[in-house]
RNA sequence: GGAGGGGUCGCCUAGUGGCCUAUGGCGCCGCCUUGGAAAGGCGGUUUGGGGGCAACUCCAUCGAGGGUUCAAAUCCCUCUCCCUCCGCCA
């Protein structure tokens, strides 16, 4: 959520920025909202003034006639300005919803994905001196990838994984950990880059995989038509989208001291998505699916960190794709693509042999504070101030997806696939599987 | 699933309708005292919001939300979390 006291300041920037980011917003009703909602508080307060006042008067002595009747006056007048008050409340809670995070100064301004800015492209598209196989059909004849048998037990867009690929799978995530566990690991990040962050590990997270709905809504990313999974039978729980739905709301309500901070998690979570909409896209292999495993940072930290830790974020996710050695390009998302509550946004695309392109892998989204005051997650400085907190969150990988490209990348004439060095220790040495 | 007991301002705690603008202790901050400290003394110490240039002032806040009442930390209802016991269970 936005700082109703921006709007006041700024209403032509936020008009003019949520504009940007194709979520037009109506700042003069939000103000007329606003400042009505104020005028009956005022109201309202003087009543309660009054109340209080009148209930004081009959302290210690006799209550006398005079005061209950006044009283019973003020009580029923109070009923139904408080009436009004809470209509008014909602009216510009709902406004307010609808008005997005306001991008960062140096966000490029566009209409369309189209205009995201191609910031690097490192490394080169996978040569082959064979005609390459897309990863469905090297799964399928290996025999990790069962999607008719899982068809017929769950439905479209889910999978059997089975054998290698799911040593694979277990021997990224142990890598990851190792990597965003170990400091000195970390530290080596920071100096290439020239970051100013702390090098404070990473805690690893198995989050909750149901939500509830109160605790997704504050996310900002409850997505019912689309998106989110609702349980049968159920009003209040959810099926999780991803490990930064539940851990973004880890500290919902909490006051974090600062010098605790950066709070930094790496979650490892099954994840569930409708997918609608999505019909007859990537609809062959495991690039797409209603299920999946996904690895996920997620990082709680001071305004004043809140932009370091979101480069810092990026860094870490270059430096993973970087030792996996597959060739990428990395975008700096525009404002019509960088999402509602987003201050910024980057993704990472890798190279995809049989699609002759780029296909996203990763996404780093910098929210400022505009989550952390949905959230209502604080911060508590040395001096005593307390200020919303800042949050990053950033995959590290979407496991499914990975697999899928690194299959791609690495396969071999014979229908195999090379596996990436540093993996190779997670794998009992396994060089080819 | 069943039966009980709890949730009070960082921590502990008093508080069964008006004397609660919530008690006391610990911790923390400031001042006094001291050469400096400790001890002691005095004062302060939840959070959010409205009005005001400001001093200040008002409102809300005792797990959350409703209700009863002139008046609720206190009584009633719903929810939630924690603890103890029973049952079931990977």
């Amino acid at each position: 959520m936005i700082d109703i006291e921006f709007i006041r300041q700024h209403p032509d920037e936020v008009r003019e920025k949520s504009a940007q980011k194709s979520y037009p917003v109506d700042v003069e009703a939000i103000l007329k909202l606003d400042t009505e909602y104020r005028e009956l508080l005022g109201t309202v307060e003087a009543l309660r003034a009054k109340r209080n006042e009148i209930a004081g008067r009959m302290k210690g002595g006799k209550p006398s006639k005079d005061d209950i009747n006044e009283g019973k006056q003020v009580k029923v007048e109070l009923a139904e300005r408080e009436g009004y008050l809470a209509e008014s409340e909602t009216a510009l809670a709902a406004q307010l919803k609808k008005v997005p995070n306001m991008p960062l100064a140096e966000v490029p301004v566009g209409a369309s994905e189209d205009e995201n800015k191609v910031v690097k492209t490192v490394g080169e598209p996978t040569k082959f001196d064979f005609e390459p196989k897309n990863h469905a059909q090297i799964g399928e004849q290996n025999d990790w990838i069962d999607k008719e048998r899982a068809t017929k037990v769950a439905g479209a867009r889910f999978t059997y994984l089975k054998g290698p690929i799911v040593l694979l799978q277990f021997a990224i995530m142990q890598w990851v950990m190792s990597v965003l566990t170990s400091e000195t690991t970390l530290q080596k990040i920071i100096d290439d880059n020239d970051l100013k962050v702390s090098a404070k590990p990473f805690i690893p997270v198995i989050p909750p995989a149901i939500v509830k709905t109160d605790a997704y809504k504050a996310t900002g990313r409850l997505n019912e038509e689309e998106v989110t999974y609702k349980l049968v039978g159920d009003e209040e729980q959810w099926l999780n989208a991803s490990a930064e739905h539940t851990l973004c709301n880890i500290y919902m309500g909490e006051t974090l001291l600062a010098d605790t901070l950066p709070r930094r998690f790496i979650g490892y979570s099954t994840s569930f998505r409708k997918e609608a909409g999505t019909y007859g896209k990537d609809m062959e292999g495991i690039i797409r699916l209603h299920q999946f495993d996904k690895l996920e940072m997620e990082s709680f930290t001071t305004p004043e960190d809140g932009a370091n830790e979101h480069a810092f974020m990026i860094a870490i996710q270059e430096y993973l794709v970087t030792q996996l050695g597959l060739p990428y390009r990395m975008l700096q998302k525009c404002t019509f693509d960088i999402g509602f509550p987003n201050a910024s946004g980057w993704d990472l695309e890798v190279w995809v042999p049989t699609q002759n392109k780029y296909r996203e892998t990763h996404s780093a989204d910098f929210m400022a504070d505009f989550q952390a005051r949905g959230l209502n997650t604080r911060v508590k400085s040395k001096d005593g101030k307390i200020v919303f907190a800042n949050t990053n969150d950033a995959t590290a990988f979407a496991l499914g997806r990975i697999m899928a490209f690194i299959i791609e990348n690495y396969q071999t004439a014979d229908g195999q696939v090379r596996i990436p060095e540093v993996l190779r220790q997670f794998m009992g040495g396994v060089e080819q599987i």
